[in-house]
DNA sequence: ACACAAGTAC
DNA sequence: GTACTTGTGT
């Protein structure tokens, strides 16, 4: 694990930092009840007529949000998985992160850690977090990321005493701003950094994800990512996106993926017969022989029509393929 | 396929009878707005004032209906998949029926043809026949069997103009009558059956499962079955039960179990090390160690305790396992 | 962690 | 129909 913009740091063991945070533990409703929330209770009653004043636009939560990553003024940095338990050997991991495809692999529910940074800012009080899953497929990506039908229903598990039913990626901190883009009807949480506790130079975010990237009638197997924004009043000053597969076996699910990824580099890719894994990992998509998958380390646009290798191809690249691609061009 | 009174009788090719009928027809949605129902739209206003006439108590859907079948004086009897061009080559099938096990195999939302019959009496005008979809283990067996939160989602498509959202078990004939028992909480479709058309000896209905059996958070890939009761003046005068499994693949989930069954007969049996298919077929059930399942042909309940040989057992027979030795008793 | 079940893409 | 994916029971 290494923060994001220095991808290949070596892993930094900080578990023994936060001791008393347990990813692994079930979602404690009782923290969503103190949440503040944006939403009203009832997204229908949109235009009360005391309510005049026009909803904020926010582009983070526009139709199609940006996935390109920039640090920006303040070196906006994200780390997966610090100040967990999940490092200690005898603790059951309920999430897996690979840096190498920069891709967390979590178990429905369960809480990951994750750290910002932020540095030129001594005042970190106005500085937010916004979190958004979107779809990587250019195919949905217009399309908000709902939750289920099953697991929106009131009465299941997941949702004793919460309010942020329609949310699949939710946040387990007290002062969490649920919202939904009225223009867009996207869902996001937002979390007011804060100061980092003493002694530590970031501060570490509890998030969870409500849903299976397999849910029938929600992610129904697309592929997601996380969009972090920094947001200082409302503009976004930084950002950062993360690979996210919701899944039941997420070691499995990794080391499955990784192994497609190391054994079809380079080989596999040039060929049609196209097979196994469609995509980035085993979740197939229903779309192929798409462009650049926004969810990479920024690349020049250029790169997708100038670099490539004039080969012969006998069918379109998948969206696995077209990934795997351009993720051999920077790190093959 | 053959009456299930007289169960092993060769196949009766009766497609030609019925050729207008086509079971593998999408649900026709119009179909179901001509119905009738017995509920009230709104399930929450059962006691309205003007309503004050108890509602009838009817054995048939009780907490735990009885799976004994039984022909009675009308000589009640049932053929499963009659008067189908399901029959015919070049039509893809979208469900199966196996006789060895009286299971129906059906894609979600098919239609299926189920053919009754009656004796004994000229008109058959105040007869009806009643379908209940019930789990079979006994676990579960006093549990309504009720549609998953994704399928009774209003904006799904099996549910366009569809009244009987809350219904698994629905039937394509414009006076199918839709009901609620509101004591024990099933769901129930009752059909009058009407004179067989001209030149038929027998009425034919087509059903079909609005969920899947691995529907989560509705069947759960428990094990169901059919119990299809002869009613007039709504007293029970016959009974039939045919098994159930709504699939994607019931062709290939038939073949499976029918070869488990096959290969297992008596030689898995007395062996511990349970493994593969768990129950009758491969959805696995939570518990273990049930008695004689209630679907199969009529045994002496005697027979369950007495009739065994008392080999000796290292771990509790489960559900399959008992099934698979009861109908090797009877069959084998 | 393994084996299997059961939906889905091709 | 085949192969693969991905949840579940053990
Ligand atoms: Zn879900
Ligand atoms: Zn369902």
């Amino acid at each position: 694990m290494s923060f994001l913009n220095t991808p290949l740091d070596g892993d930094v063991p900080l578990a023994e930092l936060h001791p008393s945070i347990d990813p692994g533990a079930e979602i404690n409703a009782s923290d969503y009840q103190i949440a503040s929330s944006q939403e009203s209770e009832n997204e229908a009653e949109k235009e009360s007529p005391d309510d005049v004043k026009p909803p904020p636009f926010n582009q983070a939560t526009g139709e199609m949000p940006s996935t390109e990553e920039f640090s920006g003024h303040y070196e906006f940095s994200l780390l997966m998985g610090v100040g967990s338990v999940n490092d200690a050997k005898n603790v059951k991991k309920s999430w897996e992160y690979s840096l190498k495809m920069n891709k967390l692999y979590v178990k429905v529910g369960s809480a990951v850690p994750v750290s910002f940074k932020i540095n030129n800012q001594l005042d970190w009080s106005d500085l937010k977090v916004r979190a958004l899953l979107v779809y990587d497929n250019p195919d949905d990506a217009r399309t908000p990321v709902e939750r289920c039908s099953s697991h929106k229903d009131p009465s299941h598990k997941s949702n004793k005493d919460c309010p942020n039913v329609n949310h699949v990626l939710c946040c387990q901190h007290r002062n969490a701003s649920y919202e939904r883009d009225q223009y867009s009807g996207r869902y996001s949480v937002v979390v007011a950094l804060g100061e980092p506790q003493a002694g530590a130079t970031y501060a570490t975010i509890l998030y969870m994800l409500n849903c299976k990237s397999s849910c029938e009638g929600g992610i129904s197997r697309r592929n997601t990512s996380i969009i972090f924004t920094l947001e200082k009043n409302n503009k976004v000053c930084g950002r950062h996106v993360v690979h996210v597969r919701i899944c039941s076996c997420p070691k499995r699910d990794m080391n499955q993926e990784q192994e497609f990824l190391s054994c079809s580099t380079s080989s596999m890719l040039s060929r049609g017969k196209k097979r196994k894994l469609d995509h980035f990992g085993p979740i197939r998509i229903k779309s192929e022989g798409y462009p650049l998958p926004s969810l990479l380390p920024p690349l020049p646009v250029s790169s997708l029509n100038s670099d490539l290798p004039p080969q012969p191809r006998y069918e379109p690249l998948n969206y696995m393929e077209v990934s795997l691609h351009f993720f051999s061009l920077l790190y093959g």
